[in-house]
DNA sequence: CTGAAAGCGCTAACAC
DNA sequence: GTGTTAGCGCTTTCAG
């Protein structure tokens, strides 16, 4: 059995009133108490039940994360880094990070988070991967739970969240491409509920507009932000009769399918093809060649989220409600850098 | 204010043990009751608050996993499926994943599972990535808290943990790399103190001693697990003298990185140069050339650590205490496949 | 500066 | 079958 308060109240001739004032650093105690006491909760071990406090305060000290995903074999290297960006972010105000996993849109997600909104089981949410119209930002608006997300919504309410400007940043690559004597370039979307789809291809329709390309079209394929989807759409583009001389991928993993395709039509890609993606995920820089791509600091943003949510769930303003970050062009040698 | 068990009481003019028994589905309530019961606890939006029933019950439902990383860039895909399966595996059992993130083999560490041991925040731990000594195992033994591991410790401590067969599969791997005619097999390891390394290094020298090949240690290159340190390690063996002809990654990101070394000095991998690697992610499919590797499905070994803990954590008996999983070899072009 | 007492929301003996 | 009661371990008024 664990050691209690009462105990170490005990051991001292003390109450657990005072015990547990000195413990939390309240300055209603005279310092040498607070010594004793400090010195023997150490001595015995004492570790505050978390239970108790939680229930008592009225919060977990839990920050609540849910993985998108339907697949059980998903690896995208970008989850990885947000969690890893989280985790240090909550370990850094002295909060954990607690995980599920739900398909995304599917009765199982909706209560997920019902869950753990109604049984108060984390004091704030952390959302990413947003929709358009996003029932999670409805539902914990309308419920009043804190929360912040990566990426925003296109519904009419105001939310603390971090963006990354997509269309501005397709916008450049856009620009780097035609430069380099491209016409025909096609893009290999997201699905469209998504609201980095719909910021990503805006941003390849002002490039095209920019630069007088007629929009085409047949240079559009639809994936779903894996790799798979990148290969299968990309083998598409490129069976295509008058074929596209450069393909963006919505995000890296989508134009690294993409490559694979090119590879096995014989392409040699930065010469015969261009490719880029978006993401700057590790794995871009160590294909053959390397992926030219926009690079957006999951892991940065991730911890700065946290910290955007831990004022939220204190009440606090925020200085910067809505930041808005600027994805970094690398060029590298897939776009003949 | 969310809704209370007394509330429902209250509503429906019963005693909150009646209530709670109902809810829990307890056998000693009349079918009637337990019906008007859980209607009304819906209609009202009951749910249940976690702290007051964890610490009445003192379990806190939820399972925790320490994410072991040091840099802030990390990205191994690796963890992306490792959480995957324990994130599933939780929900299917109704449990909750409790993710926290420390330097492995540091004070923060240390603290980080002494805290969560103590403080009674998870009711069992799952821990991968393991040392050969790992004070991990000696600690959470010693306080008698339920733990499983992914892979094994040197220690005389008896508990339960998935294997992988890591000295076999790499000696089937050196098997086909000998048929393929290669004698000049080099080894990029891992560092000495984890376990994975002993093993497959194990089958690496089983395999040269199997086919009488010398050992020669010019021939080993040590890395840490990342591509970063594959590529550096593959770079000093290639410009060895008399280089290899054949290239083992103990895991697919070293071997990765081996690859990108190889591509700069000119190299055909599969032709000049034989890669292989270990894990089985997704990223080696869509490497160039496709990554021989031996295949693990972490997905599925998390699911099943979770049912393991869950066991443990009831206090049931498990059927198999430590099965050793064989990965599966799965040979791609890089070996020439 | 310190202590007594109430109670967070729930479960589990134990009675009825 | 159902209700009464006593806490789980802690924080927090409110008195001294």
């Amino acid at each position: 059995m664990p050691v209690t308060i009462r105990e170490v109240a005990k051991y001292l001739n003390l109450s657990i009133t005072t015990v547990s004032r000195a413990l939390d650093g309240y300055d209603d105690v005279s310092e040498e108490t607070k010594k004793r006491v400090i010195l023997a909760a150490r001595e015995m071990g004492y570790v505050p039940s978390q239970a108790a406090r939680q229930l008592r305060r009225k919060r977990t000290e839990m920050i609540g994360y849910i993985l998108p995903t339907n697949t059980p074999s998903f690896s995208d290297p970008f989850f990885s880094q947000f969690i890893a960006g989280l985790g240090d972010g909550a370990v850094s105000h002295h909060y954990d990070l607690l995980v599920s996993i739900a398909p995304p849109d599917q009765e199982e997600e909706r209560t997920t988070y019902q869950g753990w909104v109604r049984s108060r089981r984390v004091d704030g949410m952390v959302l990413g991967r947003m929709r358009s119209d996003d029932w999670r930002v409805r539902f914990l608006h309308e419920a009043q739970f804190p929360f912040v997300t990566f990426g925003r919504t296109s519904l009419p309410i105001d939310f603390p969240h971090i963006g990354v400007d997509g269309e501005n940043g397709i916008r450049r690559l856009m620009t780097h491409l035609i430069e380099r004597g491209h016409r025909r370039i096609a893009f290999v979307s997201a699905p469209p509920h998504l609201t980095l789809q719909g910021d990503r291809f805006k941003g390849y329709l002002r490039g095209l507009e920019e630069s007088g390309i007629r929009f085409d079209e047949t240079l559009v394929a639809q994936g779903d932000l894996t790799r798979e989807s990148g290969y299968l759409a990309g083998g598409r583009l490129l069976d295509l009769p008058d074929r596209p001389t450069a393909i963006i991928g919505v995000n890296d993993l989508t134009a690294i399918g993409v490559m694979r395709a090119a590879h096995e039509r014989g392409l040699v890609i930065g010469r015969d093809l261009a490719v880029a993606g978006f993401d700057g995920v590790e794995e871009g820089e160590n294909v053959q060649p390397p992926l030219t791509t926009l690079k957006q600091s999951v892991y940065d943003i991730a911890v700065r989220l946290i910290h955007m949510l831990i004022h939220v769930i204190n009440g606090e303003t925020l200085i910067e409600r809505t930041p808005l970050v600027q994805p970094e062009l690398i060029i590298r040698a897939s776009t003949g850098g």
